[in-house]
DNA sequence: ATTATTCATAGATAAAATCTATAGACTGTA
DNA sequence: TACAGTCTATAGATTTTATCTATGAATAAT
């Protein structure tokens, strides 16, 4: 059975000829002939009845007719569907991204994405970078937008956007009233700082260890955000991110110390298993987040600019 | 784009991996891979993202899997139709038959054929015998219930009952009063007999040929049923089929006045086209016709008795 | 009868699907 | 970090399938 051998079939079921059938698709008779009578035994039922002018469909043959229609338009849909990259109603697709990004860099560009592609469900995993990138490398995950730098032989990064981690203190904090502060005195005081898997972390542990100082950690953790709480009530003190912190500052419940020589900040931006292929819907949106920041020469230039 | 194409594909998508779907599907892992890569050619989509220890379906590829899954369902649908001859509902065929057929001989099997194939529509052509052939010739009808003999190089018929076509009387007439008539006399009278068409009437006027007397025809007529009234009423006289008239004769309607020397009859059978394939819901109704009257082993030896 | 058309068949040719063998890439482990 | 095991892709050979040309038999129309 065959997709030709069916829509030969069709056609000699609408003429009631074979010979019309072959020259409406195109073929020689005896073609439409094998075709059908292929058909006929592996069905093992006769589709026509021949003999005279015309030829006739038998009960089978006018069954078959039934199906191969609604075949022959499932095809064409499929077809059509795939060659304009149309999306199926309740089709998408899933894509990691870290806590900052969610909650600062990606509301607008998402909000616009459902207008571009309202048929399209998206399925933000929320993670830390590290595991995010183990969703990519399963296949799990379309791409994700994590902390740079991260390096990986099978995994491409290109940066979207400059985070400063600048140190801030609760309102309350002897520092908030000053300008700066040395690295000597921060270590003194209690510190709070990301979970060690994070790449944010393993910036300001390098950073410390470079100026041959420990840090007195009092915390570790995962959330941003609970840091942000911790610190503001006086906890400790942190480096943080300052999308995270950006909000607290202006309204006065953060404050930001310089530390003397020392500017932290990390990078965040997109990453995906290296090779993978960009369905148009997801490209669109990868798209939308580099022209929103920066990056799209340099995904470009890696990923080829074509369809 | 081929219907094994497709089922490779499928069980890729499940299995996530090219080589245990080659398992699934008995055949080498490279046919399962040129298969998917045909199937993205003429798509002109990328269906997965291989790399690492399983393969994942991109958005196209999941569009796909719902169309390849309706296409699927409805080849096996088909097939298991085929293969055990069901019908869809609103199926059908076509059938001629003349009208002492229809009104007489067959609703007591066309009311049990129901029963046995209630999702099969029936359509009964009435008309007269030529008529009916026609429709067989031209493939228009799969058989016909038709007057015999019939004789045609591509027709073969199976008689299934013969009729007897008494000369009847209206009950006031002069001949309804006595035990018979001679041909004679008959010819006197004013005739209604079938159009030249018919079988019936063909008998009937070489039965005269044969006497070498020429009736006096008042009236031709296609329709049994009219004549029989015509008859009733004293318009004139007629040979008409047994059938038609047993219920008038009992109702003393009608006379029966034997014709000296003379017995017509016409014998009423079930035609085909020659070489023609019968489906099974067709087959059981021409056979149950055959065994309520006769004709079944000889139909048999025809057409042969194997599905 | 004759002519023209119909569909089926046989044999040759072209296209495809599939196989074996192997290369290249990735994963997980020692 | 190297290595064994597993993965998919590719090349080339082989088999199968589809199609073509040519032709025959049956039918319909003139």
């Amino acid at each position: 059975m065959n997709f030709y051998h069916l829509r030969y079939f069709l056609s000699v079921a609408q003429t009631g000829s074979f010979s019309q059938a072959a020259r409406e698709m195109h073929v020689t008779q005896p073609t439409v002939s094998s075709g059908v009578a292929e058909l006929e035994k592996t069905m093992g039922v006769r589709l026509f009845n021949r003999g005279g002018k015309r030829v006739a469909l038998t009960m089978e043959g006018r069954t078959l007719v039934n199906y191969a229609m609604q075949i022959q338009d499932l095809v064409e849909e499929v077809e059509d569907n795939l060659q304009r990259r149309d999306v199926l109603p309740g089709e998408g697709f899933q894509f990691g991204a870290i806590d900052a990004a969610v909650t600062y860099l990606l509301p607008d560009i998402l909000k616009d994405y459902r207008r571009a592609y309202p048929n399209v469900s998206l399925s933000a995993q929320v993670a830390p970078s590290r595991y995010l990138v183990d969703d990519l490398l399963m296949n799990r995950s379309e791409f994700a937008v994590i902390s740079l730098p991260y390096d990986h032989p099978r995994v491409e990064t290109v940066s979207i956007y400059r985070d400063s981690m600048p140190l801030v203190v609760g309102a309350s904090h002897p520092f908030a009233v000053r300008e700066s502060a040395t690295l000597q005195e921060v270590v003194q005081e209690p510190l709070i700082l990301f979970h060690t898997d994070s790449i944010s972390r393993k910036i300001v542990d390098e950073r410390f260890a470079e100026a041959g100082v420990s840090p007195g950690v009092v915390m570790e953790m995962r959330s941003p955000e609970a840091m942000r709480k911790l610190v503001e009530v006086g906890v400790g003190i942190s480096f943080l991110p300052m999308l995270t912190v950006q909000e607290s500052l202006d309204a006065e419940a953060l404050k930001m110390v310089d530390v003397e020589g020392v500017a932290f900040s990390r990078e965040i931006g997109v990453a995906w298993r290296r090779g993978r292929y960009f369905s148009a819907a997801i490209r669109y949106l990868i798209e939308a987040i580099f022209e929103a920041y920066q990056g799209l020469e340099v995904w470009h230039k890696k990923v080829g600019v074509a369809k």
